[in-house]
DNA sequence: GTCTATAATAGGATAGAC
DNA sequence: GTCTATCCTATTATAGAC
């Protein structure tokens, strides 16, 4: 068999994978103006500049869609990590970058956050797959927090379920209060998102290293810092 | 006109009202079990022993359903956090029954509490009557953390937007944390509910009042709390 | 791989009888 | 105040031609 045969396919299947790619980001366009539970496949197909009916070539259903973008999404969130995590010093200073970064994420794709963080599609349940990428943010998050104590910066328990579950609920909190009260806005001009830093200041101070009565009197007090 | 004649029609309105509570209960029953977003009224309509039409002798529309389930569960928070704030001492103690209530409240009715604090319904725009609820509900935290300044239980910078802010993120993070991971336990159950009492510590050390090295070294540590 | 045509269904809302 | 009957529209998914 010549090899010429081989490469149109290869073709083929780019544009097959790329077209996936565009109706994805379609789909995030309208799920961003109708609502993440509102997936019109008319209105995606439309947009990509294609009939309806023509999307099955390229997905099973409705749900496959909801699917890949879950997928998708728990990627890009992965990858945002990692950066996060590789421009920094190990420890508390990359697990503060990490929480930001989540929550800068959160802010500019208000869709996927919804998708990703709050089960707002009822019935999707995300397969195995999609979901894979989800269990690699909380081993890297773990192991921030347990180079963090290694390192002095915080306190044993803070690498904990406890210590780790409110690290998430409080970055949580701030994402999920800016997209609900300033929704539209950027990270830095909502009223919320800028709240990360304070709030992982006070998550540092709670689990502050012990024995450092010296350290704690070091501490600025909130009116200090904001005079 | 005899007198008479008035009795039966506050009867009427009274069992119309009755009536319309009903249904309401039916239509959050029919959200939990198919999603906030996903309400049917055909379904609601069968739960309380009617047809579909005859629900517009109650409601409008189906928007208006949503709108007097919101204006209930503004009620409902409301009057939970009332209740929570008359039964203890003034200042942090109440600052802090009220969180905790908060939470309970949106554990113990995750419907509402979706429907309340995420815009989980996209063209719902809550009536001014509806929304009015939750501003009483801003000015009553705003209060008590004005109180527990005042007290000396906090530091002043406590009593500002940031403060605010940030006890509402706090709070309704570990909310939306447990709704979303441990959907369907209770209060004592999740991982997440129990989170508000470490969580309001944290947020009561940060903002701690000024001027006590010795209240700060008097701080216990977290690993000394959890041994 | 894309189309037209169409099935199949669902669900909100209205008209008018009783 | 409740019903039956019906309208209207939207939307997922399939069949089959080109």
């Amino acid at each position: 068999m010549p090899r010429s045969n081989e490469v149109p396919i290869d073709r083929q299947r780019r544009r097959h994978l790329q077209s996936r790619e565009e109706i994805l980001d379609a789909a995030l366009e309208v799920m961003d103006e109708a609502g993440v539970g509102d997936l019109n496949l008319t209105e995606v197909a439309r947009r990509v500049g294609l009939r309806q009916p023509s999307l099955y070539q390229y997905f099973d259903s409705k749900t496959a869609v909801y699917d890949a973008l879950f997928e998708r999404g728990m990627r890009g969130h992965l990858a945002v990590l990692r950066d996060a995590a590789a421009g920094t010093a190990p420890g508390l200073a990359t697990l503060r970058a990490m929480m930001t970064a989540t929550v800068r994420f959160s802010v500019e794709h208000p869709v996927l956050s919804h998708l990703l963080f709050t089960q707002s599609v009822p019935g999707l349940t995300p397969s195995e797959r999609a979901y894979r990428p989800s269990l690699e943010v909380v081993a890297l998050t773990r192991a921030a927090l347990s180079t963090a104590v290694a390192r002095g910066e915080l306190c044993a328990s803070a690498d904990s379920e406890q210590g780790l579950s409110l690290l998430i609920a409080l970055t949580g909190g701030v994402a999920s209060q800016q997209l609900a009260n300033d929704p539209g806005t950027g990270f830095d001009q909502g009223r919320y998102a800028r709240l990360i830093e304070p709030a992982l200041d006070m998550y540092a101070l709670y689990f502050a290293p012990e024995g450092g009565d010296g350290r704690l009197t070091q501490h600025v007090t909130p009116d200090e810092r904001n005079p």
